[in-house]
DNA sequence: TGCCAGGCCCTCTTTAGGGCCTT
């Protein structure tokens, strides 16, 4: 897979259009099926930390309040993404987030976002369901750390994110998987994608290009849809 | 103090409702 960056925000509550603001971000960088760089970082926004959100992560009132302001934060680790596209797992979640953290400094967020629950949810369909942690289990990869971290949510979602990446290359014999390609399988209709995949597959024998871009302007089921 | 959302998916659907998942 060419480079992607798995993101995670842990933040005082589900909305950003009510109020609610990040308290941590990490990032992973994905290339070439490793993870080869990080950015993890606590950030003040100045919200008091509901209790239920401290049970739940672990992160009080005193660790964002010692922590670099917002919009230092969003500036470092927009850099640090650039112009990678992104993947979050939830990514409906996350994406709300980064754009409304990014507003608030004037940074303009323009990645495509893929969302590794909605893969787990296409090609996994037999887990038990599709939270973070039980797909973890589910799949024996490595627990990075405490749960419902920035670091090691972002982590685990890299690593679940490589899993389905194998999975869907030895299952379907595909040459490369890239993140126009996950962002389809998320939007095909269930009853549709093992018929889809098999297709596309067979139309990129031997091919090492992205999904949607077959050469010679050869159009396939995946292609040119926005 | 307690509450607040939204996108996706499935089905007993599509002129809807409810569960999942994220914090």
């Amino acid at each position: 897979m060419e480079s992607v960056v798995v993101i995670d925000f842990e933040t005082t509550g589900l909305s950003p259009d009510h109020g609610d603001r990040a308290t941590e971000i990490a990032a992973v960088l994905i290339r070439d099926g490793q993870i080869v760089a990080q950015y993890q970082s606590l950030m003040n926004a100045g919200r008091r930390i509901p209790a239920f959100i401290t049970q739940l992560t672990g992160i009080t009132d005193a660790m964002v309040r010692a922590a670099p302001p917002a919009s230092q934060v969003m500036a470092e680790v927009a850099d640090f993404v650039g112009d990678h596209p992104l993947i979050a797992h939830n990514a409906s979640f996350d994406r709300r987030f980064w754009e409304a953290e990014l507003r608030r400094i004037d940074r303009c967020p323009a990645q495509p976002f893929a969302c590794s629950m909605l893969l787990a949810r296409r090609l996994l369909p037999e887990a038990p369901n599709h939270k973070l942690g039980t797909l973890v289990e589910y799949a024996r990869l490595p627990v990075t750390g405490r749960y419902h971290r920035a670091q090691a949510d972002a982590e685990m979602a890299a690593h679940l994110t490589l899993y389905l990446e194998q999975h869907l290359i030895e299952r379907f014999r595909l040459a490369a998987v890239t993140h126009p390609l996950l962002a389809e399988i998320q939007r095909t209709p269930k009853g549709r994608l093992e018929t889809s995949l098999r297709r596309y597959a067979s139309g990129h024998a031997g091919s090492a290009t992205a999904a949607g871009h077959g050469r010679g302007g050869r159009k396939n089921s995946w292609s040119e849809r926005s």
